[in-house]
DNA sequence: GCTTGTGTGTAGTATTAACTGAACATGAAC
DNA sequence: GTTCATGTTCAGTTAATACTACACACAAGC
């Protein structure tokens, strides 16, 4: 329960954003729509509670219609997904993705990687 | 508390080859060397309990002399590690993982592109 | 001035993961 | 034949995660 403020207010504006523009876009609605209580999703918009588990925050964005990743960074999860990816061929996962940090690889070197991989398919 | 026995016969198997050598990988002595009681030892071993967090899964890999991925691939975790390296630049790391998923990328694959990394730094 | 809808505060609960201590039965060592 | 170490069984606990219901105060619309 340690809240963080960043990801509330990001939902927070985004659904506000929405909300100008279509009604259904109020707390509580919104709240139901995700599929949590209003209380709870006041309580993650003022901080005060954690971010919701990673696949009510992909939901979040479907209907914000922003990118899931962004939202889960800021929550400071991970997408579920990554984790069947990588359990689907875990040592190599691991090796690449540790290869990755040891290189130092920025954003724009794991781009021109995945260019490589597309290539090579 | 579902249990996974093809975990635990693993961690016993390489355990009691440890102690032909080294009497001080008796169930107990061992539990105690990873940080954890006998009782939950001998649980997850007769794959009773489900393994323990992948800290603990790491430790006995390193004391039994083998590699971790292989024991947290058994145990379906992943290591903590690998969500670290995500988190350090969520968005490319997922796509990475995603383009290596949907070009159905082998563990050769992974490896050939691990090498073009290298080269690339 | 009552209804309706807004977000919020109080006070919890449910579920799961990840364990634990103490007592026990069995066999080996002396 | 008692001591000692083995693995196992019983009966739980602790801490964290992920929430919930209900009642409230406030403002807008009729």
């Amino acid at each position: 329960m340690a809240g963080n403020l960043r990801f509330g207010q990001r939902i927070r504006d985004l659904r506000e954003a929405k909300k100008a523009v279509d009604p259904t876009f109020s707390l509580r609605q919104f709240a139901q729509k995700v599929g949590i209580s209003a209380t709870f999703l006041s309580k993650i918009e003022t901080g005060e509670f954690d971010p919701p588990r990673a696949e009510h925050i992909i939901t979040m964005a479907a209907l914000l219609e922003v990118d899931a990743d962004e939202l889960l960074a800021l929550a400071g999860k991970t997408d579920p997904e990554l984790d069947e990816i990588i359990k689907s061929e875990p040592r190599a996962m691991a090796d690449l993705l540790r290869a990755a940090r040891d290189r130092g690889f920025t954003a724009e070197d794991l781009e021109r990687t995945i260019r490589y991989m597309k290539r090579k398919s």
